[in-house]
DNA sequence: CAAATTCCTGACCAACTTGACAAGTTTACC
DNA sequence: GGTAAACTTGTCAAGTTGGTCAGGAATTTG
């Protein structure tokens, strides 16, 4: 089943359908989908995984998504919305070291703090990305298209170095999202159970900073 | 199952079983499992799957290989064999510039032109590592900690910009790594169908600058 | 060339998968 | 307080899964 709007395909689901329980139960499903997802990607995941997960008859979750697709669909929609919300509002006139040290830093701490949303989107990217194709295609792209415009004005500006602005957004990508998707490793290789505030404000730093140097720019740290 | 020593488990399994039809088989059958594995995880990889992509009956892939696990086991070995084979080979009397440049350049042709294995690393640490789990905690914290003693020195001694060398290794493995797990990504929004030869010059020259710019070093590209 | 070993594979199985339904229970609303 | 809608759940059919096995084909060995 191929996907062209998700966000169309769950409204149409929800219907007009209201209620507490409703939307309560949407959000624990969701979330135990999310959680098993993101563990064994779409093939991997059963739907007896996530009702367990969630502490429900498997029926159950068929009455709320239709099938798994549906449900599969939901959590990405949710994860994607969740994304957008942070980042979308850099302009020409905003000053390059402010925006860009903020952006990064608070990446990697929504990283550490819910690695899970980037497994699954990680997962669903290595797998081919089977149905983010066209959000990818379109919204995506768009959305990356404006940040380079941006920053390339500000390198024409000498507001920083000239470097390639596409491939300077996906070094963004890679080395704040790594700390999510590859936390079992990180976790494991450096000996810790878990990442602790410590830890988070260690490697925020150390990313911004090796970010912003790479393009010619110093992080400011006074306002803690 | 959990495999405590991999190597060993193989082995075992290979007996004294000799001929040329095995070994060409082994190779067949591991490759086509590394494509299917790749794409959805061990969970999401089925043996008719990889039966199917290796032109093979799948009681064939059974005869070989006694069940699931071990033909998984033997994948991920002989990826992490293919991958210390390189850069293994660095002391504190090399030259900082020249060692990162070329390591980090190699590693991001490597992740383009071979996405796959590191692809199946990625799975195998989103699903939590269940398998390289003693791998991750004993070979790979001893590598990462002799190069950190390495890099260390070089800070010492003012070769390079003070920084933190764990994660600036993490770093590198972030940056070339995301070309290989997030190759549809980048293909989709950069609207291509592959990296050619001059996307991967161009993708190696911009990470290696960026990285070495962000410990105070200049890459050399006299010697194309 | 014959015997022994290695290799191949179609048929089969038990366990698990998704998705569905119908019958029962709870909740919301008038 | 009654009734209609929303919700729960045990159970089931159809299909897929990893894995087995017997017996035949191919290949090596003596």
């Amino acid at each position: 089943m191929k996907i062209e709007n998700i966000k169309a395909t769950i409204e149409a689901d929800k219907k007009y359908k209201t209620g507490k329980i409703r939307e309560q139960n949407y959000q624990v499903i969701i979330e135990a989908a999310e959680v098993v997802f993101a563990k064994n990607g779409f093939k991997g995941a059963s739907m007896m995984a996530i009702a367990t997960e969630a502490g429900l008859p498997k029926a159950n979750i068929h009455y709320y998504f239709k099938n798994k697709s549906l449900l599969y669909a939901a959590v990405l929609e949710r994860i994607i919305h969740e994304w957008n919300s942070g980042f979308d509002h850099i302009t020409v006139e905003d000053d390059p070291t402010t925006v860009l040290q903020a952006y990064i830093y608070d990446k990697v701490r929504l990283a550490c703090q819910k690695p899970l949303p980037s497994k699954l989107f990680a997962s669903e990217i290595i797998a081919g990305a089977p149905y983010l194709n066209d959000y990818i295609r379109t919204d995506m792209r768009q959305w990356l298209r404006d940040k380079v415009q941006v920053l390339n004005t500000w390198m024409q500006e000498g507001k920083m170095r000239d470097i390639d602005a596409e491939h300077f957004i996906f070094m963004i990508w890679a080395t704040t999202q790594h700390y999510a998707d590859f936390e079992t490793q990180v976790l494991l290789i450096t000996n810790r159970a878990e990442y602790d505030d410590h830890d988070i404000e260690h490697i925020a730093r150390f990313v911004t900073d090796m970010l912003l140097a790479g393009c010619g720019l110093t992080a400011n740290w006074e306002r803690s």
